[in-house]
RNA sequence: UGGGGUAUCGCCAAGCGGUAAGGCACAAGACUUUGACUCUUGCAUGCGGUAGUUCGAAUCUACCUACCCCAGCCA
């Protein structure tokens, strides 16, 4: 095993540590989420730590589902996390399911009780809980805690036999109720649950807890390092209470690493309350753009490479930290900027007429793909009399640094000509109509030189389309809490616009960059729903 | 009043006793038929605080302070 890797964070810092002190031959990591919801950007941070890790030290990740409770889950979820994982890149070695170790786990949970280490409990749902103690109080021993070991095996089998109904026994570790770390207060490690289970069916009644399982398939399937987030730090004194005392288990100890999870200012990251938004209708779907569900990035045109690189540039660190979205906006955008193809989009759009241009002409304009490419392909815009402009890159009342279309002023037309605003038309309620330019053919011998470029489309052919701006779904430093539903996703939260794109646009198939004049819109794919075309966009880049 | 953690630039984040990497953001300038991109430059005498050890401390020690997680038969 290669010993000379240079660790870039504090995993594999302490993995470097193990290989040289416990002489690890291979890096075995895995990716355990519960299918209960769909991918989100939190994931896809866990996701590259998992595979990364392991791909660094040259050794493999397993995808497994953790799905040790059946009344969540479903086999909707497994497809879209393999189908995610895969549109991120990595490739897992094995795809196991915890319950496919539901056998070996009871038969972990008989060598406990063998051992005396676990006991049936008769205790109710609430009387565990009075009597666990609290976070200062040490708990109480449940009278059923010293049966013997013939009751308990008999009992566990009749539990698994479905002689019980739901709540009525439990199987518990025999640790410490006094422990200062609750969690190893006598935890519960088998409930009885009378629900099926979206593989095993009705096989089982008895279903084993997090605590349980986890350790034990980690184990099981030989990962080495099992790198979770930071609120089961307090659960690995748990986990390796487990690990330590099965006495079938095959092959190495893993070993758990908490990393912090991600955070994103202004983000709710939390299948729990995606599924409150999902369900209540306050959003469209699981791909809604304004939730950080990787379906969602997909659907509005983030690449797998820019979500990896955000991951690799939030890095990997122990601290609560959240991070601005800015980061991930960089990420795409520096992408875009190299690869998409571009093309004009007027967002809210102001007419413009050329009274200096004949009306039935019309004539082609080779317009770039993507200037930053050399010899790059280029395509043909329509230019004729009629045009639409951004409204933004006009103004009645010019600032003395803006430097695009104000009256009387020039501005250059992108690829095309140079312009002078004659006339500002209004409407009845005093707002912009059109405006009427003229072409200033012969700006070069004026030695007439605009500050500003912008872009424009011809009226008579520019595509009809619906832009949509999401907004975070919080305010800045506003943190989620349950019961703000309602406001979370305020009317404010989208701005649409009627709004016209270039018809080259329509020929294209992969991520688009739209133009306009000042800002990019990052992160947009054009995607037909129904009869209408909708540009997806979720943050500008405001360059002044 | 218990246990487990974390504190380094506006935001992430390296650093592991030898005198504060990098990215994002921001600012200034150059270039420009996208105010974009690109380029150049700037951006912590300072590492939560206070003492101490040391020739030398973000790194070690002590004591504080702030924040996060834990009392599901969820994961």
């Amino acid at each position: 095993m290669d010993t000379n890797i240079t660790p870039s964070n504090f995993i594999e810092q302490a993995i470097v540590e193990d290989i040289k002190t416990k002489g690890l031959k291979k890096i075995v990591t895995r990716f355990p989420p519960e299918p209960n919801g769909y991918t989100h950007i939190g994931h896809a941070k866990a996701i590259c730590i998992d595979f990364l890790t392991a791909e660094k030290f040259h050794g493999y990740t397993n995808l497994r589902m953790d799905d040790t409770n059946p009344s969540k889950e479903s086999e909707v979820y497994v497809k879209a996390l393999m189908n995610d994982i895969k549109w991120l890149g990595f490739k897992w070695k094995h795809l196991y399911y915890a319950s496919d170790y539901y056998e070996f786990i009871y038969q972990c949970a008989i060598d406990l009780i063998k051992q005396g280490k676990a006991f049936v409990c008769d205790l109710a749902a609430d009387q565990v809980s009075n009597m666990r103690g609290t976070l200062t109080e040490p708990g109480q021993e449940s009278p059923y805690r010293n049966r013997s070991i013939e009751e308990n095996l008999k009992l566990f089998e009749e539990m698994r036999a479905g002689k019980f109904a739901d709540g009525e026994k439990t199987l518990r570790a025999k640790i410490d109720m006094s422990h200062p770390n609750i969690n190893m207060r006598d935890p519960v490690i088998y409930r009885i649950m009378h629900v099926r289970h979206f593989r095993q069916g009705d096989k089982w009644c008895i279903y084993p807890m997090y605590d349980f399982a986890h350790p034990l398939s980690d184990a099981y399937e030989g990962v080495t390092h099992s790198l979770c987030s930071l609120e089961f730090e307090d659960h690995r004194i748990l986990y390796n209470w487990v690990i330590d005392n099965c006495r079938i288990l095959p092959g190495v100890k893993p070993r758990q690493i908490e990393f912090a999870r991600l955070n994103i200012d202004g983000t709710v990251i939390s299948k729990r309350y995606f599924h409150e938004l999902v369900d209540g209708g306050y959003v469209d779907g699981w791909d809604d753009p304004r939730l950080p569900t990787l379906a969602s990035f997909r659907r509005k045109g983030y690449t797998p490479t820019s979500i990896r690189e955000f991951c690799t540039r939030i890095g990997v660190a122990k601290s609560n930290s959240v991070v601005q979205p800015h980061i991930l906006e960089a990420c795409i955008r520096e992408e875009l900027n190299k690869n998409a193809v571009r093309a004009v989009a007027v967002i809210d759009p102001i007419k413009v007429n050329i009274t200096n241009y004949p009306a039935n002409k019309t004539e082609k304009i080779k317009v770039s793909n993507n200037p930053t490419i050399n010899n790059s392909k280029k395509h043909d815009m329509i230019f004729s009399n009629e045009l639409y402009i951004e409204r933004e890159d006009f103004m009645a009342e010019p600032s003395p640094k803006f430097f695009r279309l104000t009256p009387n002023g020039y501005v250059r037309l992108m690829g095309a000509y140079i312009i002078k605003c004659d006339e500002v038309i209004y409407d009845e309620n005093g707002n912009i109509d059109h405006l009427n330019c003229s072409i200033v053919y012969d700006a070069k011998e004026q030695g007439i030189k605009p500050k500003g470029t912008i872009h424009w489309l011809s009226r008579p052919h520019a595509i009809k389309v619906t832009t949509r701006k999401f907004f975070n779904l919080l305010k800045e430093g506003e943190v989620f809490e349950s019961g703000m539903l309602d406001k979370i996703i305020n009317p404010n939260s989208m701005v649409e616009h009627t709004s016209f794109v270039e018809p080259f646009v329509l020929k294209q198939k992969g991520n688009m960059q739209f133009v306009r004049m000042g800002y990019y819109i990052e992160d947009s794919k054009l995607s037909k729903k129904t009869d209408r075309y909708y540009i997806e966009t979720v943050s500008l880049k405001d360059s002044k």
